[in-house]
DNA sequence: CGTACGATCTGCT
DNA sequence: GCAGATCGTACGA
């Protein structure tokens, strides 16, 4: 059911992004379980794609998880306030990784309540990146972290999406990317055909 | 050391 | 629709 090391080396980041809707991601933080299945998500390609950290080789403490093996998790702090969470995959010094933008809350769905202080478990718990995070209990201390070990993980639970309930769309809040800023890297599943 | 800005969200207009 | 929150990160002096 968890997905298995190789999956993550695959270097096709963009297929990945794709195949990634319709799993499931937990996290097990603070002795609670939580998580939910994958809806949106954003490839970002490498060393040639403008939009991500790593354009152009750009290495430094913070980039330097991403040009490890795929497999483990990326997490960054933004706009100030902020923890976003990635899956880096391709091989070793290779800097492709996936941002997970949304899932639909399905385990643990009080604790993403108590954590985010919302009160109405649906879709808005977890639409965002940056929600979706905090909801997950996800900070920097889960930077570079193992996706086969038990703090978080994605399960395939035979969820088959047709292509028909995929949207593509440009990536979120990077026009700085120039002409890469169009590229198509954004993965959305029409999330009300597979929750019952 | 100083400065500019961000793979966002919320609340108010 | 838009401004404000809020600070780590990157880069140049």
């Amino acid at each position: 059911m968890k997905l298995p090391p190789p999956y993550y080396q695959s270097q096709e980041v963009v297929r990945l992004a794709k195949d990634l809707l319709g799993k499931y991601l937990y996290t097990h933080i603070n002795k609670t379980i939580t998580g939910g299945i994958i809806t949106e998500t954003e490839a970002y390609a490498g060393v040639t794609d403008k939009a991500s950290h790593a354009y152009n080789g750009r290495r430094t403490a913070r980039t330097e998880t991403m040009y490890q093996q795929g497999g483990i998790s990326y997490v960054y702090f933004t706009y100030g306030m902020h923890h976003l969470f990635n899956v880096v995959t391709g091989k070793k010094e290779v800097p492709h990784a996936i941002l997970i933008r949304a899932i639909y809350p399905l385990t643990g769905c009080e604790t993403m309540l108590k954590r985010t202080g919302k009160q109405k478990i649906n879709y808005q718990l977890t639409n965002g990146p940056a929600k979706m995070a905090k909801a997950l209990g996800i900070t920097k201390k889960q930077n570079g972290i193992s996706l086969s070990g038990n703090l978080i993980w994605i399960e395939d639970k035979g969820v088959s999406v047709h292509k028909n309930h995929i949207k593509s769309t440009p990536r979120i809040g990077i026009d700085y990317a120039g002409e890469d800023a169009l590229l198509p890297y954004r993965f959305i599943l029409d999330y009300k055909n597979y929750i019952s």
